[in-house]
RNA sequence: GGCCCCGUCGUCUAGCGGCCUAGGACGCUGCCCUCUCACGGCAGUAGCGCGAGUUCGAAUCUCGUCGGGGCUACCA
């Protein structure tokens, strides 16, 4: 038998990070075992319905190398893989289980079903439907107050459900009692709990690997396989993302929850992917940077944790600097054009003349990013148009006030150079400014220039970033701090 | 409230009865390197929630307790 997982995102907004969590462990498992990785849309929530997620999701999960063999965009022998397109497919079976006696309509209004519950909360007794409907025509239904014209059927749980199942990754687990959960919808749509299982079977799903929320539905899918005759997947359910506060992880409280942010912010897919992997799993070999195809070789539920981990961004911007630094210098530059091009820095498309200044500059800040969001600053007073040039002006007055003549100093230094490299520039400047000749110290007389060529006191170093510059651009920006006119 | 899941440094984790005076990583602190900032190197910091029990021996097993989380929808 060849196993099939699949990830079935609800298109509700923005894709979240669960669904990449929940498709890296699905995929690990699919890759090691050969099987097949299905992506299913489960969209039967028409009120939460957004249009534009489900092609967010594909350009997310793609992002990260998560892809599938079978979906909505990419077809399969099961398709559709889109649940809003298979209401036919579930119908015969809302019809099977209620000749069997394990459904039945209920035409309870949404109004009675509140009061209902908020009464047994009042009264601190379980909540869960009270079988108003069960058994009643619709006629003497309707006899009764709070009636709906159009019913819902339901599931009709009985007293020796199954509360038991074996999961993958937490042994033997117990799970609450449902009460008569909804199947089919008003409108006609079922609810995830029918379309989950009646889609598992038919598309072959062996392995069924969700978030622990889940655990306590569970019940109610193992009657639904059973009553239809049909076989049980292996179920293994995941830890829960969680907030700081340790609540389950919310787009409300926490930006990293939408997958879209890590983009935004700069971070490598191969550094969110090892990271998301990190989360609740470790390889035997104890080794934290590991590429997803390691983590699918090594890949064992055993080894899955079932305590849900805090999403610590600490880590991730380590790994994503770690990532970063490993990167080739010609994928480093194209990895970060786009951001230096959404700064205004360089042209789309980039000109040549970018593309080696930029290359030129690739040693020099690598080592010092740990997000992509970081290159405009470090790369501003190379790439920024000169006449739009400025200089800090906190930075200027802490560092470049009333030194003006080390600035002169250096500039004359500087000006006699003939091969503009970094070492002669070097020495040209340590001669004119340290023991030899102003008796300066290194820290001391650089600073000054630092500010006056690169805008800030934070900059790559010093001789380097002049060297990149140019000695028209350094000299004139020497000529300016030191309060000269350009020539 | 009820039911269910879970509980090792601040965070991610190793550990599956003796190898643990609990190991690694991130973070933090200090030192080295050094023209700033990084990178890199070295050192340090900090944890088995609590209480019983089982056992010659418990972070590891059992029970209780406390704590956290999830579910309790015609949402997934």
């Amino acid at each position: 038998m060849t196993v099939r997982l699949r990830v079935a995102p609800s298109p509700t907004g923005d894709p979240h990070v669960g669904t990449a969590y929940m498709s890296l462990f699905n995929l690990a498992f699919a890759r090691q075992q050969g099987g097949a990785f299905v992506l299913r849309v489960e969209d039967t929530d028409r009120a939460r319905f957004d249009p534009t997620s489900e092609q967010q999701v594909y350009d997310t999960l793609r992002w990260l190398g998560l892809d599938w063999d079978e979906g909505p965009d990419r077809g399969g022998p099961f398709a559709p893989y889109r649940q809003s397109e298979r209401l036919d497919t579930y119908r015969p079976y809302v019809d099977q289980l209620m000749a069997a006696g394990h459904a039945y309509s209920c035409w309870c209004t949404p109004e009675r079903l509140q009061a209902m519950r908020e009464d047994q909360q009042k009264r601190k007794v379980p909540t869960g439907y009270d079988r108003r409907c069960y058994g009643l025509t619709r006629e003497q239904r309707a006899e009764l107050d709070g009636f709906a014209d159009v019913a819902v059927v339901r599931m009709l749980i009985p007293d020796d459900a199954p509360l038991h199942f074996t999961d993958l990754i937490r042994g033997e687990v117990n799970a609450p009692k449902p009460d008569d959960q909804v199947l089919l919808k008003a409108d006609g749509f079922p609810t995830y709990h029918l379309a989950v299982v009646v889609d598992d079977h038919l598309m072959g799903i062996t392995h069924v690997v969700r978030g622990e929320e889940w655990i306590s539905s569970t019940p109610k899918h193992l009657l639904l396989f059973d009553w239809l005759g049909w076989d049980r997947p292996a179920f293994a359910h995941m830890p829960l993302l969680r907030n700081t506060d340790k609540s389950k992880i919310s787009k409300r409280k926490n930006p990293a929850a939408r997958l879209t942010w890590f983009q935004e912010q700069g971070y490598l897919p191969e550094a969110l992917v090892n990271f998301l992997g990190l989360l609740g799993y470790s390889l035997p070999s104890q080794e934290e940077v590991f590429t997803f195809g390691q983590m699918s070789a090594s890949f064992d539920w055993t080894r899955v944790n079932t305590v849900g981990p805090v999403f610590d961004l600490d880590k991730l911007e380590w790994l994503n600097g770690h990532y970063l630094r490993e990167l080739a210098p010609e994928e480093f530059v194209r990895r970060t054009l786009p951001f230096l091009q959404r700064a205004g820095l360089v042209d789309d498309p980039v000109t040549a003349a970018q593309q080696a200044a930029v290359e030129a500059a690739v040693e020099l800040v690598q080592p010092r990013m740990k997000l992509l969001t970081e290159a405009p600053d470090l790369l501003r007073f190379l790439l920024v148009d000169e006449q739009a040039f400025v200089v800090d002006p906190v930075a200027a007055e802490k560092e470049l006030a009333g030194k003006q003549d080390v600035v002169a100093a250096a500039l004359a230094a500087v000006e006699a150079v003939q091969d503009w490299q970094t070492a002669p520039l070097q020495e040209a400047i340590e001669v004119a400014l340290l023991a030899d000749g102003l008796g300066l110290s290194r820290k001391k007389a650089l600073a000054p220039l630092r500010v006056a060529v690169t805008g800030g006191t934070v900059a790559p170093p010093l001789y380097e970033s002049f060297a990149l510059l140019g000695r028209d651009r350094t000299i004139a920006r020497l000529r300016a701090a030191a309060g000269l006119a350009a020539v």
